[in-house]
DNA sequence: TTTT
DNA sequence: TTTT
């Protein structure tokens, strides 16, 4: 079986960043990738694609990544499902990325860190180890990756 | 901007064809993409991807993929969002293929084509033109493709 | 069968932009992607693919990259052999590309265009029809893409 | 920099397994990927792609491959030049397999280690530690993998 | 609400 | 030097 994502796109919002309770870091962040043709009405839309990284390269997003920058994601296509609110089961589609690019033009980040910490105030950590756990967030209360 | 997904896996049932009304053939399935790894448990678990393809190739898969059926999926990640049943948006993301590979062995499938009519019977029309709407299917009523 | 490639990385020269006698434009370049991972000495290496390109992205290449670019390349690995200068059989591996995108941030590019013609003085035509070839290259006398 | 291939198609040949002196595996095969249009004479013309695996799935290409046999790929573009026979530097282009997927039905391979072991006789080590060398194979004599 |  |  083969599951293989590549997307170049640029953050719809600074990454969140988590870390389980064994300490494990994660990151998530949207993607927004504009389409290369239009629609009827001549526009060009965009696909917005959730993703999730582990461990080093989810505090390297946290710390060089933030609204808007530019960002490529080599990756897997993955499903999970959780208990809704109202009991139902959600389905959620997903990138796992294993590596990420950045792919803004040096010295345009120097703010990031800084900007991100203060973004992710009170998101410090996510209650689910990835190696206990396929990489997949037991989503507990409000802590929902997306 | 890039997009790219390329999927192999099995079909979770037989392919869903359905047609728009200016008669454009659309195909949906859904693969189960085992993954390489196991869980904390041992076990192998799978990726559940729904596709979406359309036009020549959708029959295709209609007539020559059924339930069990390898396929390769070559395309893009696309999210689109529909107003739910309860008034809320739902938000889904699929795979649109632009190309299917055939990856049974020569001669395993003649019945395929007559199991897939039958088993389709009354889904035959999509409110939808895929080209007055950049592929993305419009959901009237109860014609969601998932 | 399947056959797919994705490549971001940076142009190492001007692209050539070439003709065939039926009128159809081609682009070749090089790519330089530097590998994420370091040698046995710390140093971090690169691969250089070549890449071609055909018929309006041709011309887009030619007009908007140049040697330096940030570029990234969705496309299909293509091999082709030819008749060496020494009557030996030369094996050559490209990327066709589908597309190409460019990740360069807007407003760094204006004189693009103009280098480029400048760059590929002599360089207008390619003996080859692409439709007529399948999108491999005849190479005649001296006018080897690579 | 992104560098990310995805192949499937059929070994031309029984793969060629090796060992560095360090008794690091590494084994190499071609993949014929057949394009999925053709050419002006209405013929289906292939690719012909050279891979290298290194390590663990190096050894289960060499036990359960063998000529014929549909493949799929998940790996890098690779580039490397050495020094050809009359001094000429020789430029190699080459996918570097990161997973090797075995797409034939069950049952279809028991022979094929068998007839691996007797194909390779005398081929059973290669002058080179991929990990004191980036995965590039240091060709010394006769030992090239292509 | 899933494939082999 | 090419596979089904």
């Amino acid at each position: 079986m083969m599951n293989r994502v590549v997307l170049v796109g640029r953050l719809t919002a600074d990454p969140t960043l988590r870390y389980t309770p064994n300490g494990v870091a994660t990151a998530s962040f949207t993607l927004a990738v504009n389409r290369s043709f239009t629609n009827q009405q001549g526009e060009r839309e965009a696909d917005f694609v959730n993703c999730v990284v582990w461990r080093k390269p989810a505090e390297n997003v946290a710390n060089y990544l933030k609204k808007g920058s530019l960002a490529g994601v080599d990756g897997r296509i993955q499903t999970r499902n959780y208990e809704g609110q109202d009991g139902k089961r959600v389905y959620v589609t997903e990138v796992v990325a294993e590596s990420v690019q950045f792919l803004e033009p040096k010295g345009s980040g120097q703010q990031q860190n800084q900007s991100r910490q203060q973004n992710n105030q009170g998101y410090t950590r996510a209650d689910e180890d990835p190696f206990a756990n396929n990489g997949q967030p037991i989503d507990i209360d409000d802590s929902l990756p997306f």
